[in-house]
DNA sequence: TTAAGTGCAAATAGTTTGCCAGAGT
DNA sequence: ACTCTGGCAAACTATTTGCACTTAA
């Protein structure tokens, strides 16, 4: 298992590779507009569509997350489980620090809650950022 | 404090009461549309406007929660503190019971981080409901 | 050579909003 | 009466998609 799809042989593109280097640079979690712009300063002529499919397909591979903000996605190229927090006022995320020890707010034991398979989990802390906090 | 903005009075509408009451009824965390045709069973004239107009507000006085779901939002008429599982596949949303005895996953001790306020969580945690897992 | 990937623009779809009529206090 | 609230439809905006052209392999 390769973890493509069936008959569909895969090519590498410079669009992709750029939108997840500048992905990756970031500890922003960026909206795809913000990333479509600083992609931009690198090749002039990409489309936002080209920085949507491939933001879909590198989060289907798993080499990043979508985070749903309400009224749009911030893509975060860190896929190691970490929680984030949420400004209620600008909507902006950061990572955010809450695990104990001891491994909390994973599914009662081993075994899943009447047949739901938990593949993925994550924890969002919602309030005041310092910056919104302050004025 | 009522809790409610200054200088504005707050009035009661039928269409509020029956919104809220729908909602409540139902375990499934229903889109707005959802909610709409419930709704409109009960007042044929409402509007979806209506309903969206509602919802924000039952959420901003607390009475209601927004799930987000990527495309679009679902709404919660539960608003004491529980997680959510959504499936993967059909993107449907379930109430799910993770937490350990000892309130695990909150922020670290006392102090917020580096001078972030949170005011509320949720942990979401992501699979395969049941029934799209036999299929 | 061949089909995956892109650029572009138009289309979609969930949600919001302006306006005026209607209703709660 | 005063003004909050709703109905309706148009507007908005993030995201998706169709199509012809490029380009990786």
């Amino acid at each position: 298992m390769t973890g493509g799809r069936e008959g569909i042989r895969l090519r590498r593109s410079k669009q992709r590779e750029v939108i997840l280097e500048e992905l990756r640079k970031l500890k922003t979690h960026p909206r795809s507009d913000e990333l479509y712009t600083l992609v931009r300063q690198r090749l002039p002529h990409v489309s936002l569509g080209t920085v949507y499919r491939n933001l879909d397909r590198l989060q289907g591979e798993g080499t990043a997350v979508e985070i749903y903000c309400g009224d749009f996605v911030r893509y975060d190229g860190n896929v190691s489980p970490h929680d984030h927090f949420m400004c209620r006022v600008c909507r902006r995320v950061w990572d955010f620090d809450a695990r104990h020890g001891d491994s909390p707010g994973v599914p009662a034991e081993s075994e899943n809650q009447a047949g739901f398979q938990v593949e993925s989990q994550y924890t969002m802390f919602l309030g005041l950022c310092p910056d919104c906090a302050a004025s």
